[in-house]
DNA sequence: CGACTAACGCAAAGAAGATGCTTTTAGCTC
DNA sequence: GAGCTAAAAGCATCTTCTTTGCGTTAGTCG
């Protein structure tokens, strides 16, 4: 969340903040060297600028980093809690195992003096979680603590694709899900 | 791990790794600015020798934490599997979502183009908690998974210290101890 | 529509990072 | 344990990044 004071949101501020997201963006994509005079000339500002938005690199990556994780949908609708949640803890999985996806949570959090940027992160996982689980209450289905699936199924994912190195089985999103569902759902 | 070739560990290599990462700590503590030039003068060594060795900054910094992340000491005897845990939980939360503890965390995952250090971090955890258990089956005590346990309780207290602002309630290790315990162990 | 001020551009000064070459010294062989 | 070899550290220099003061631009509000 942090274009420093976040004042004056339109604009030009607007502008130069979507112009340098997407200079970072297409330098990443090019694998070119990352620094702040190159991030600056290809958005077309001078180097000045970002560092008084941003304060150095790093931030300016975490914010570009946390954009990116934000859902782009919300969970597709697969009939079911257990299904929908098996799903979405599949992709889920999938993204931040994947090399970019690592990247940016540990983007995220390198560049997060307040942790604003890893709450977001967090935030968006959970949001993703509720609008499942809603959607299970309204069905009638007995559903779990959005707080017992963020550490059940969230945590441990995350915690593998953080720290773990190597690709991560997809089967264990599944079992994480079975885990929550069958044995640790509150009773009714 | 990674003073870069990590080739021939004893004699001066060893002492200027030493004193570096000593001057490292030092500043840390002085909460001095903290860049290469400033960690060298510190260690009474010249720039190029850190730049040539770590690389970054940032890899230091990340070779720093992942040593001060080492446990000290083995989990203490509290004569059941259920106190140990609870005991070690309990601390490794109070480490993890300090202010230091969670620098430490970040710093290891931020400067680990390979995740070997954030592996390493891993791995103390994992010793530890397999101390734990080996305890307990010298007991005749029925025990979880190891990966049960990293799962579902270093996990979540994990991935609660990274991405939530705030200070952790204690009570959660309890809890998270207490789940695998008797809603998540194997049949006997 | 005019004043106010946050945010940007520019340029210069200061600090950090990179690198070729020399010197030291750990580890090995005989 | 004396000499050889090469890894690692020192030194000097050059490049690049970062910071900062000051003038200008352009949103915003009365």
């Amino acid at each position: 969340m942090s274009p420093r004071p976040a004042v004056r949101p339109g604009g030009r501020s607007a502008r130069v903040q979507e112009s340098v997201h997407q200079a970072v963006r297409a330098l990443q994509a090019e694998q070119a060297a990352l620094t702040v005079p190159l991030v600056a000339a290809r958005a077309g500002v001078t180097p000045s600028t970002v560092y008084r938005r941003w304060g150095d690199l790093k931030e300016l990556l975490s914010d570009v980093a946390v954009e990116r994780l934000r859902p782009e949908a919300p969970p597709a609708d697969h009939g079911s809690l257990r299904a929908d949640l098996e799903h979405w803890a599949a992709g889920f999985l999938e993204e931040m195992s994947s090399g970019p996806g690592r990247s940016y949570v540990r983007d995220t959090l390198a560049g997060d003096p307040d942790g604003s940027n890893a709450g977001q992160c967090s935030a968006y996982a959970r949001e993703q979680v509720e609008t499942v689980l809603a959607r299970a209450v309204q069905r009638g289905e007995h559903v779990p603590d959005v707080d017992t699936v963020m550490d059940h199924v969230v945590a441990p994912m995350m915690y593998r694709a953080l720290f773990r190195p190597g690709p991560l089985d997809a089967g264990h999103a599944r079992d994480l899900v079975a885990t929550v569902l069958y044995r640790l759902m509150p009773l009714p």
